[in-house]
RNA sequence: GGGCGCGUAGUUUAGUGGUAGAACGCUUCCUUCACACGGAAGAGGUCAGAGGUUCAAUCCCUCUCGCGCCCA
């Protein structure tokens, strides 16, 4: 008797214990001889948690390592996690606030000591999350983006493109975050529709201040704040309206500063008045405008917001704006419309609705805000990187994202690569603060320095006071690095050798500008090879009704809980299995889980009947000669096997789940576990082994293709497999034994054929039994084999009568006439019919088959009226009219044979 | 404003130029010795709408409507 396994599949106890093994026993370390195939994961943010995204994206990764580590590539598969500059200094001064402490009063050094801290603290939750999930990563080469090694990438990478001119430092409009207190780049900027004013202001004519009527500008604004630092009022050259206004100057309300009245095609005559106010340093388009026309650029605001008078020109400016300094900018937006109005110069205020940017990380609005930064070149670097995806070199599934990415990368502007945070790689450049004279603060020297070492004296001036530029780099600066500062680079190492070019990369669509793109331009650049040569970009998880998810919205649905509730094998198989064609959004729900959980106890339970059945111990291979019904599993086996390979190479993994699904709980499960039980049960001992033999044979099989899906249950159960049979692959872990190939002259259409025959000939039975209630009952039937199936009909004679549950079934030949009151059933050319004489309602039968015959008759006419289209006939392809012809035949010859049946209920 | 994707049974979806399949849910029957996280059977779709191409359109083309996303 075999071992007794519990009557239901408990993952938890499972997973712990194989999770443990796998990684004790390396075998999550490349190994072999084979190809390498490596995959870099998306390092996901070191102080997050593993959410829904997270583990989709993760148990594609490892289901595409797993595959090919069975086929014996030489699988790495390299984690490791980023520093997320400012998410996770967010984070981190969250938790000073909560102590009353805010990062300053630490002092940077003090701070980041904090941050370090913290990461040792919870850094490793998110990789033993991913652990949680089955991720088969070589854990002993995880990496960290501030670990020393890639420290010195990142600078490397700065420092030569420096020396190379793809670096410059300017000073530049940027995207300002005031709750950040940094620069972010242009891609960091969300713009949102918001509801807003345009005020139209008055700004008198120099001259004519408050005394004579009209002689005014009136210009439109969304931002009146801004007004503080306006340094001219622009009109379009082509505007006659304002022509008699070239040269002069205005006063600024408020400031009194008095500006010119300039003219720029820029300026859109119909935008409010068609005259604007310029502030050059608070807009892009001022600062362009600006620079053109020479222009002063006044900043008025700090890096957190509020109004500063710092750069205004005179005190008088200063005193006209008395208690507007230190202001927050959107109260000083009110104070000053409620100054305008106070002095009469507000004309009208209309509603206006406009696209204002939001930092992507905190959603405050964000500040075009004019300061010195660090910018990258990105021409010449794009220019490469889209040549190489134009060229085949990087390709993207679904084959959409190469427009998205292209049209991107032939738009974009010089990239801001500083941000003004304390968390981060320091940027490794240098100002010289030496005195060149003894006259104090005239003579700085203040040469720049790119190095990756602190110089020790200054080129220029040979001085040694010499000081780090404070900021650091944005993050996805170091990330854009990662498939080979990961490998060890700028080291030679052997990983870099062996490894790079990685082979798959597996992300989200939505960091497709801030990662892919900058990783393809760094790894061509530096590695003259693209990182990848595939990107496939997995969807979004949204919940069922394609929501996001967020807490705000309370349809979050937690991976750990699900992994702790239904095991991580269900919550991987649920994510591939609904993996639809092209990228579409994976709409997850609870329903969808436990459907997959069920499935892990069908297949649970299914092995749990074959181990129960098991004696001796049993040859690990097909039996010498099969049954029908063994050669149709086989077949059927080998044509999933041909399909799950084709649907993983082809990156359609929820065709290849649904295939294995159907395969285990359609085939095997329904028709091949049910019909072994027929010799299981029955006495001859030969034909149980043969049957045995045959159940684990399959099984075995299946688990290994199962187990890029779902690792755990299919380890758990080919080693009890293992266990009690003899022979097979001698490998310690089915990660490690081989992914069935699909063996092609085991594929046999006609033995399919034949079971779609027993299959209908059983489903049509039960299909009588069960419309009369007889479900339950076992009745006679009378089957009439046609001539050419009547030898199909002997192999499942035996197997029809335990599956359809008959009490009897008797054979006659073709043509026999049936008794009155009985219900006729049709399969292929073979006819036959349940006796129903006493046992059943007739009227009901009678109902049914009138049903059948208006329904065949539509179908007939339908087609009849086709064939007589002599457009039809002509122009069709023949098969195509043959095909209708034959369809209409059988369609007659089923229409007669239940008139004839109607009759007999009589 | 520009671009992309999507609208097929109650829900989530597969799919092909010859009027549609699945899963879940639902209804009925069944605790028979792998599994009730189960088995058997069944109902349920004018394939968003309107034009066009075609002998024929859910599928190809155009437009409209609706939903979602990205960019400016």
């Amino acid at each position: 008797m075999g071992e007794e396994l519990a009557k239901v599949y408990n993952p938890a106890e499972v997973e712990q214990k194989w999770y443990k093994v796998w990684e004790e026993s390396g075998y999550f370390k490349p190994a072999g001889q084979g190809k390498p195939f490596t995959i870099v994961i998306p390092p996901p943010n070191v102080t997050g948690s593993l959410h829904m995204g997270h583990a989709l994206n993760n148990s594609i990764q490892d289901l595409l390592i797993r595959y090919k580590r069975m086929q014996g590539f030489q699988t790495l598969w390299l984690p490791g996690t980023d520093h997320a500059g400012i998410a996770t200094q967010n984070v981190v001064e969250r938790e000073l606030k909560k102590e009353g402490q805010r990062k300053e009063d630490l002092g940077r050094e003090k701070f980041v000591a904090k941050v370090w801290e913290w990461k040792k603290e919870y850094g490793g939750r998110i990789t033993q999350q991913l652990r949680r999930l089955g991720a088969s990563c070589d854990w002993s080469r995880e990496r960290f983006t501030m670990d020393e090694g890639l420290n010195r990438a990142v600078k490397k990478h700065f420092v030569q493109l420096y020396h190379e001119g793809l670096i410059y430092r300017g000073k530049r409009i940027i995207n300002w975050c005031p709750r950040c207190g940094t620069a972010i780049s242009d891609i960091e900027v969300g713009y949102e529709t918001v509801k807003g004013h345009l005020w139209h202001i008055k700004y008198p004519v120099s001259g004519h201040e408050s005394r004579v009527a009209g002689q005014h500008i009136v210009v439109a604004t969304t931002r009146p704040e801004t007004m503080l630092g306006d340094t001219a009022v622009a009109v379009n050259p082509k505007d006659e309206r304002y022509k008699h206004r070239w040269g002069e100057t205005v006063e600024l309300p408020i400031v009194g500063r008095h500006i010119p009245i300039i003219k720029d095609d820029f300026v859109d005559p119909a935008f409010g008045t068609g005259a604007v106010k310029v502030t050059p340093a608070h807009d892009p388009n001022d600062y362009e405008m600006g620079l053109r026309h020479n222009l002063p650029f006044i900043n008025v605001l700090t890096p957190d917001g509020r109004i500063t008078f710092r750069e205004f020109g005179s005190d008088k400016e200063k005193q006209g704006a008395a208690g507007i300094e230190g202001l927050d900018r959107f109260k000083a937006r009110e104070e000053i419309v409620k100054r305008l109005e106070e002095k009469g110069l507000l004309v009208k205020v209309e509603d206006y609705e406009t696209s204002i940017g939001h930092c992507y990380r905190c959603k405050t609005v964000i500040e075009p805000y004019l300061s010195d930064q660090w910018f990258v070149k990105v021409k010449p670097l794009a220019e490469k990187a889209i040549a190489a995806v134009e060229a085949g070199e990087v390709k993207f599934v679904p084959e959409r994202w190469t427009r998205v990415y292209l049209q991107w990368m032939t738009n974009l502007r010089d990239w801001c690569i500083s941000r003004q945070l304390w968390w981060g790689h320091q940027i490794p450049a240098w100002y010289c603060q030496s005195q060149k004279s003894k006259v104090k603060s005239q003579n700085e020297c203040s040469e720049i320095i790119v190095s990756e070492e602190k110089p020790e004296k200054c080129p220029k001036c040979g001085g040694t006071n010499i000081v780090q530029d404070p900021d650091v780099f944005d993050t996805w600066f170091s990330s854009a690095l990662w498939p080979f500062s990961t490998l060890g680079w700028p080291d030679e190492t052997e990983d870099l050798k062996t490894y790079y070019p990685t082979d798959v990369l597996v992300t989200s669509y939505d960091i497709i500008f801030f990662w892919v793109a900058r990783m393809i331009m760094a790894g061509l650049h530096f590695m003259r090879q693209a990182p990848f040569h595939t990107v496939y970009f997995n969807a979004l998880v949204k919940d069922i009704h394609g929501k996001k998810m967020s807490k705000s919205w309370g349809n979050v649905i937690d991976p750990l809980e699900v992994i702790d509730k239904a095991g991580a094998d269900a919550l991987r198989f649920a994510f591939l299995s609904l993996i639809a064609g092209q990228g579409q959004d994976v709409k997850l729900s609870e329903e969808k889980i436990t459907e997959a959980r069920n499935f892990a106890n069908k297949i649970w339970n299914a092995s749990r009947f074959v181990l129960m059945n098991v004696q001796g111990k049993p040859k690990l291979e097909l039996p010498a000669s099969l049954s029908p019904a063994e050669q149709w599993i086989v077949s059927r086996l080998n044509r999933t096997t041909a399909e799950i390979s084709a649907g993983i190479g082809s990156y359609e993994f929820g065709r290849a789940a649904w295939e294995l699904y159907n395969f285990i709980w359609g085939d095997f499960c329904d028709w091949f576990i049910e019909l072994s039980k027929i010799d299981l049960y029955g006495k001859d001992e030969k034909k149980k082994q043969r049957t045995v033999q045959a159940l684990l044979f399959v099984l075995e099989r299946t688990m290994r293709l199962l187990h890029p899906f779902m690792p755990f249950i299919t380890e758990e159960i080919w080693q009890k497999l293992k266990a009690v049979t003899d022979g097979g692959e001698d490998k310690p872990s089915i990660m490690l034994a081989a992914f069935p190939a699909a063996e092609a002259e085991r594929i046999n259409a006609g033995v399919e054929d034949e079971f779609e025959y027993l299959k209908g000939l059983v489903t049509a039975l039960r299909n009588i039994k069960a419309n009369y209630g007889l479900a339950a009952k076992e009745v006679a039937a009378v089957i009439m084999p046609d001539k050419s199936e009547l030898k199909t009909f002997e192999l499942f004679q035996g197997p029809i009568k335990v599956l359809a549950r008959l009490s009897s079934l008797r054979v006659e030949a073709p043509g026999a006439t049936a008794p009155r009151q009985a219900a006729p059933f049709a399969v292929a050319k073979t006819q036959g019919y349940v006796p129903l004489a006493g046992l059943v309602d007739l009227a009901k039968e009678r109902e049914r088959l009138e049903k059948e015959v208006e329904r065949l008759t539509a179908e007939r006419e339908r087609i009849g009226k086709l064939l007589t289209d002599q457009n039809f006939i002509a122009r069709a392809p023949k098969t195509a009219v043959e095909a209708q012809k034959a369809k209409l035949a059988e369609l007659a010859e089923k229409k007669k044979l239940v008139l004839a049946q109607i009759k007999d209920l009589a």
